[in-house]
DNA sequence: CTTCAACAATCAGAATATTCATAATACAGC
DNA sequence: GCTGTATTATGAATATTCTGATTGTTGAAG
């Protein structure tokens, strides 16, 4: 997955892509309007996060240009407070999602993988771990080859525990991102625990998984 | 569900309108405050998306006019950003959510499938038809009072088909109001079909429920 | 009035999800 | 180090959801 990042707050755009790039994704940056244009004529990328306020003209003249000639290219914009003048104001520009700064870092990421999944439909689409493979299209997983049969709610959990890597998982963010609405949810059940369980159980099989962290009080952790 | 989108922007409006018709939802579309008052007198709706910034007055004055008369309608106000901070910052207005343009079409989708569910959950907690009680609250059901023991999809399924009565419901609708992602969903499965019937099995116990409707090649229906 | 095909209903059973009771473990305070 | 409490893990029981095969029904075409 090749994600293009249009910012020119350099800080903000290294941060992004520190970030990407550590959940699986190949990022570039762009700067400005200019360089951005170049990137996405020349190169082919699943999605753009493109903030509007740049140094050498309007965000939205790049939008504008990438609706016309890639169709399939996810574009979220990054907007910060009070940027939006009149001009634009009103105007639904054609954008997948948009994003006001500042955000949280997974939000970002989860809004872009459910934005290229929607954009593509199904396509590649898969992330590895330990030598695990999760084909997210067909919620397959495998071990060296080996199909490893997970039920959907155990895929999900590894799923998202993958993409957020390195990093504490809760069970209320568990539960919020994979049942969805969380008041029909039961929270004084173990359920989360169970699922878990049997995650760990199955992929345990193959190798061990030290790697795959209770964090006391807090949640799970995969690590790299 | 019928909604009215009360927005100047024609060209907004028509890709909102077009949009929730495609995800299920009755729309009419009202360009001014004058058309919006007549709408909301004469029909019924169980939403609204209301701008503010309209030709012939304040959007404010719309929603002050719903809420004296129409406690039971949501409205989600669509703001242009900078209109929130300069006029009616700090202000209650009595709105049920609040979006800031440009929005991707998803997220108001999402709020107002909440939001219209939040409504009719606390201001209407109970749904009744031909003699059964739903109540939305704590997923219970029972027929004059003697208790009926549905299950979570059952429910679901039960309050949609009643909550739209007397207009059909597709398998598509039901798909994607109650499981969400429509695409993780197998499609030549007919699981709607059996949980139909066995939901159906459940009231017929109790009374016959010739008001449940198979309508051939499209879906279902309740009728009052 | 038949026949056919598309659609819906039904049923059993497999797969999955959730609950519950209990065991194991970690950690703080002594 | 102990002890007690809170947290997590576990196994088994129960409940729910989904699948696939089969049967029934409808309505259009002949």
């Amino acid at each position: 997955m090749n994600i293009l990042i249009v910012e020119d707050n350099k800080e903000l755009a290294v941060e992004i892509y520190d970030f990407l790039c550590n959940v699986g994704y190949v990022c570039k940056i762009a700067h400005n309007c200019g360089d951005a244009l170049e990137e996405v004529s020349s190169n082919d990328y699943d999605a753009m996060l493109l903030d509007l306020g740049l140094p050498d003209g309007d965000g939205f003249e790049v939008l504008k240009t990438v609706r016309k000639t890639k169709s399939k290219m996810a574009v979220i914009v990054l907007t910060a407070r009070g940027e939006l003048d009149d001009r634009i104001n009103g105007l639904h520009l054609g954008a997948d999602d948009y994003l006001t700064k500042p955000f949280a870092l997974t939000e970002l990421s989860a809004r872009l993988f459910a934005v290229i999944r929607r954009i593509h439909g199904f396509t590649v689409n898969s992330l590895s771990i330990h030598g695990f493979l999760l084909q997210l299209q067909d919620y397959k997983v495998s071990y060296n080859e080996i199909p490893i049969s997970l039920t959907k709610k155990e895929f999900d959990i590894f799923q998202y525990l993958v993409l957020n890597k390195n990093r504490v998982i809760t069970r209320l963010q568990l539960t919020e991102h994979i049942w969805g609405d969380i008041l029909e949810v039961n929270s004084d059940s173990n359920f989360i625990d169970v699922h878990v369980r049997n995650l760990r159980k199955k992929l345990d099989k193959h190798t061990t998984i030290d790697w795959f962290e209770t964090v006391r009080n807090v949640g799970y952790r995969i690590n790299e």
